[in-house]
DNA sequence: TGTATATATACACGTAAGGAAATGTATTGG
DNA sequence: CCAATACATTTCCTTACGTGTATATATACA
């Protein structure tokens, strides 16, 4: 089963690896090269990456072009955001750090 | 040695713990009977997110109050911070959504 | 004082996650 | 075709994590 967002998010390597992706489209052996493990660990974490959508995968000849999908941010976001508004104005710190739109529709989770 | 801020979000009971604190502060009692482990998994779950700066913790008798803090949460915001950046203009869904702050420098957290 | 309550810590255990090494599969090039 | 390249998958092992039970500590109460 696919594990949620937050458990994706807890492995070093795997942020390391949406790092190296952020910068745009790279293949397998371009993430080995930025990380400290074999070949085999990085297609693991890559899968994993793309099961829970964080990647999207363009096969090209013997190649595999991985490049970084926004949408489970989402769900981080989403969480955080409902903490904030549980607290009100009790911290407002956090409601600001996290705060994103300023429409009407309180969660905010359109499209 | 102290778990990072994504290692910490990682398990759902301490998440629901903290969901717990977004409302005020708790009690140890109050927080075991929100989710469906014992009281000394509670604790734990508390010490680990008192030691990554999650929770503060107000001693009153026999009671300890706990309460949510917002720092951590800047690593968080921070790291998605830098993906988006990184990203420049390239997926603006992700830069819009963590955007908090049109400031120079809002917290300085840079590598 | 002694006992109950509130919380923390210690211990033991099962499970799940990450890694290395080996192997499998597809694609390119000679 | 055959060899090399790029990547995925499998197997095995080790370690770390979360949990329950039991126990310890501290404070309230009678």
């Amino acid at each position: 089963m696919a594990p949620d967002v937050f458990t994706v998010l807890a492995d070093p390597t795997r942020r390391r690896l949406l790092g190296a992706l952020a910068s745009g489209e790279r293949t397998v052996n371009d993430l080995v090269a930025g990380v400290d493990i074999e070949q085999p660990g990085v297609s693991r974490h890559l899968r994993i990456l793309q099961e829970a959508g964080f990647v999207f995968v363009r096969p090209d000849g013997q190649r595999r072009w991985y490049s970084l999908r926004t949408q489970p941010f989402d769900a981080l976001v989403d969480w955080m955001h409902g903490l904030a508004q549980d607290q009100a104005g009790r911290l407002e710190r956090l409601a600001a750090l996290i705060e994103v739109s300023k429409g009407p529709s309180p969660k905010g989770r359109r499209r």
